[in-house]
DNA sequence: CCGGACGCCTGTCGGC
DNA sequence: TGCCGACAGGCGTCCG
């Protein structure tokens, strides 16, 4: 599910009740996620103080004195802060322990993400060193777009769900920002004009920024840090609307696998 | 280098 | 009711 909405909710969400605070324990139940984690970590990570909270991408940052944890969500994962010790249920894989008795909770039913830890600055890290601008950041805009797409020959769709040209985008927003955009899915990324790229960034832009609004979006698993789901749910245009009208010209919504994955768009709107 | 397919996991849903 | 396959928000890895 996560991707930079949902992350960047749930930093906000989690970021007030971790940032100045010393970890006092980390119990992890399930070390089998995306990377094994290693034997030991614990020792390294207990007793830190987290300095900050931040996102890059759709990876969580928590800055510690010496290393920082890296976490990812993968499709199912949600953090939440509870009060510590609180009963554990099925796929609640790691808890972090923080003074002042909160615990920061890890459940990842289908075991996609990872919790990582790593020495050195982050962009030394393998997984984040090569990733393409914050979108929502200075220096993403429709001319970094345009330059990505030369020498390729990929669908638009899959472009912008690179992560290497930009960061954060995946299944659902990608879906929403062609909409937006007025852009058919499966069009080359050869064939787009600066003009239209230009348009296609701001539409990235203005979806990822409403839906952190809302809160992201939650399908099945995604929840904020307190348990509250993701909003945008309801402001989904075409993703998941399969059959349904066009809210805005009332064309029935077409669905069709771009990649491997399920793409949505309006085949009256969308060039 | 690029692009496409696969695999990692569990849960859910539709069809038979 | 049960079983089976398809599918689900990500993304690293492998292969051509």
């Amino acid at each position: 599910m996560p991707e930079l909405p949902e992350v960047e909710t749930t930093k906000r969400g989690i970021a007030p009740y971790l940032e100045g605070k010393r970890i006092l324990a980390l119990d992890i139940r399930e070390r089998r996620l995306r990377w094994t984690i290693e034997s030991g970590i614990e020792s390294q990570i207990i007793g830190n103080t987290i300095q900050t909270v931040t996102r890059r991408a759709k990876y969580l940052l928590f800055q510690l004195e010496h290393g920082i944890m890296i976490v990812h969500l993968g499709m199912s994962g949600s953090l939440r802060i509870l009060p510590a010790y609180q009963p554990r249920q099925l796929h609640d894989h790691i808890d972090l322990i923080v003074e002042n008795e909160h615990c920061l909770r890890l459940r990842d039913p289908r075991r996609l993400g990872s919790w990582l830890w790593h020495l050195g600055a982050i962009n030394t890290h393998p997984l984040l060193k090569n990733l393409g601008p914050e979108p929502l950041e200075p220096g993403f805009d429709g001319n970094c777009l345009f330059k990505a797409a030369k020498n390729r020959r990929i669908a638009i769709k899959l472009l912008i769900m690179n992560s290497h040209v930009v960061s954060g985008v995946g299944n659902i927003y990608a879906s929403e920002a062609l909409f937006l955009a007025g852009i058919h899915p499966q069009l080359s990324c050869r064939d787009l004009t600066l003009p239209r790229y230009n348009k296609l960034a701001e539409a990235i832009q203005q979806v990822l920024t409403q839906a952190i609004i809302q809160g992201g979006t939650t399908l099945r698993d995604f929840s904020q840090a307190d348990g509250k789901p993701g909003y945008f749910v309801n402001s989904l245009q075409v993703y998941g609307r399969t059959n349904e009208p066009c809210l805005r010209c009332q064309h029935p919504i077409q669905a069709m696998q771009i990649g491997q994955r399920m793409s949505f768009f309006c085949p009256h709107c969308q060039h």
